[in-house]
DNA sequence: AGCATTATTCAAAACGCTTTGGGCGTGGCA
DNA sequence: TGCCACGCCCAAAGCGTTTTGAATAATGCT
């Protein structure tokens, strides 16, 4: 059943119903009424395909997925996010279009992208410090929301943070205030925005009690149980071990609590841990106590945002950008307590 | 820069440089040539929209997001299985487009998206034993591939599924070798079809050596690391408690760990642990001595298969629907040991 | 009554590609 | 020489919408 077809049987023209299902104006009330009838009778969808190119839009949102690391090409927080991302634009009338790619192969596809006309804007994930993609993404006039942002890159352009500094600012401060002073970061990848920030909060709490950190209590990679596990198993066994610990996730949290346990030692009690929680849902630290006391940010509430304001963009690419910043909660739970002396 | 230019400036008709682009035969070789330096030249790339109508295929396969639990909308395997999907599907030009919906809301989204010719093909992700889901595919004739598959449903289609039942038969009896006798499984949702022939499996197992496990060593649910946790322990404190368990995932394993540890018991000794792996990226189980003794099978490696058929059934859609049972393979971790006496 | 609006509808163009149905040389064969 | 086949290319017809530019009918105003 196509537009043609469904005209004919109400004996109108093509364009009065097309009209009338596109909620114009200028067709009478009773018509559209008939018409809309007629369209849920007969299940008329109009084809989408034609529809995209009619308008010279079509109605997806792109994301890409570059294999940099083959074990990395998948992060923990990938479907969470996407389904935030789908669950808004779904909404708008949008769908979420993957594509995946091999490292360093991202310009090409985001031009192929563009000049296919897939896609009407594209979500851009796990920026770098100096991310390229944006300035990209600009000369080629795709609209464009980045999860994160790139401290490097001054032009304007819209995004979605946590702030991750004020996050790991105020972690730093809560073992502080339990007694804590010997603190360790287990840091996501440093080329990471993300987790440069993250580093800087720690740095700057820290620095209000005037503590600048041993740097052997720093680690940075993967957010892995298995490196998780490694890089706190490795501190407890310096001769000055730290007595709490910030996580940059609840994966390697979780090998961080294996180490301690190995070690013969209790979260919560000789050693105290924060970890940061993305609200994962297969992942979950919501119980009545959480396993973890965590920095908490949903990122699937992010993918959200970030579908929103790429849909108002599309329809408004000449508007401002726009920008949000999401504060993490600070929830405690179990693996937290005061310094033992 | 579109085909109607590119022509102009090679003094072509639209019609030539189509063909020759396409690959089709009535077109000299050298015109080929020139038409294809030309297209490398001036960056042409044919516009998606307009091909897609023209051709009445729309290059995109379809992935339904159900959220029919609003925890289970996004299951740990989704990012691999996806990543995998779309890995194969890229290379043939298909991209892979995500869409939500409410519960009992998939047979409304299947109908639009085949009404508006939004998709030229589905993946199914987790079937339930009796799942309707299929017959509607038929129905409406639009192409769809399995991951997994529905006990209950008899006629033909095509499926990529991991022989759940001989893994887990398998895993049985190599705890059954070690001398464990009091096995308990630890299932997912059994309600899901995998995990039905993971039960069936495990039990025909045990019955191999005459073995009818005693009830209260089963337990179905979702599979977190809180569930996990929370069966392990309950099971723990039976007063004839199991020596090893099976776990329907690495991420409830992990559960169990705790489970096992807060009850001063080792993994590896006292208790023996095999889990279900699904080789999940941002989850490794791969280390030397892998931390579970797991049956173990790549999701990501079944959406490759996945995306493989789907092409095919597209392309020819008459044929007899393809199926494909992947066999897990048994690695030993560090999880098992022979039954303490 | 006559003219200017306004409301409602329609025919046709446009979107950019693929595909159909020829057309025009050139070479081979009788 | 004449005819057919073949190689190569093109004009034009879709594909199913949206949107433009007019036409027609109804209404309001002087």
């Amino acid at each position: 059943m196509n537009l043609k077809e469904l005209s004919g049987r109400l004996g109108l023209s093509s364009t009065t119903v097309s009209r009338a299902l596109g909620g114009y104006p200028e067709v009478n009330a009773a018509t559209r009424q008939r018409v809309t009838e007629a369209a849920v009778k007969f299940g008329y969808q109009p084809n989408k395909r034609a529809r995209a190119l009619a308008t010279g839009r079509s109605f997806n949102i792109g994301h890409v997925l570059s294999a940099s690391n083959k074990d990395q090409l998948v992060n923990p927080i990938f479907g969470d996010f996407v389904a935030g991302v789908t669950e808004v634009s779904g909404a708008s009338g949008y769908s979420l279009s993957l594509t995946v790619t091999d490292p360093g192969q991202e310009a090409v596809v985001f031009r192929r992208l563009k000049s296919e006309g897939a896609v009407d804007g594209i979500v851009l994930q796990a920026p770098l410090m100096d991310d390229d993609r944006i300035a990209l993404l600009h000369d080629i006039e795709m609209p464009f929301v980045v999860h994160g942002r790139a401290t490097h890159v001054t032009d304007p352009y819209a995004w979605v943070d946590v702030n991750n500094k004020r996050a790991f600012e105020r972690a730093a401060q809560f073992l502080l205030d339990l007694g804590h002073e010997r603190i360790a970061l287990v840091n996501g990848d440093e080329a990471m925005d993300f987790a440069y920030r993250r580093r800087s909060g720690f740095v700057a709490g820290m620095a209000t009690r005037g503590i600048i950190p041993d740097p052997a209590y720093f680690s940075s990679g993967e957010m892995t149980e298995a490196n998780g596990y490694d890089a706190v198993s490795r501190m407890l066994t310096l001769t000055v071990p730290p007595t709490a610990f910030i996580m940059s996730s609840v994966i390697s949290a979780i090998g961080a609590r294996r180490a301690v346990q190995e070690a013969g030692l209790t979260l919560g009690r000789e050693i105290s841990l924060i970890a940061h929680d993305d609200d994962l849902s297969y992942l979950s630290n919501r119980q009545t106590v959480p396993m973890f006391t965590a920095v908490r940010s949903s990122v699937r509430d992010a993918g959200r945002h970030i579908a929103q304001i790429l849909v108002d963009q599309i329809s408004n690419p000449t508007a401002e950008p726009e920008n949000k910043l999401l504060e993490a909660e600070l929830v405690v739970g179990a693996s937290t307590g005061p310094l033992q002396r």
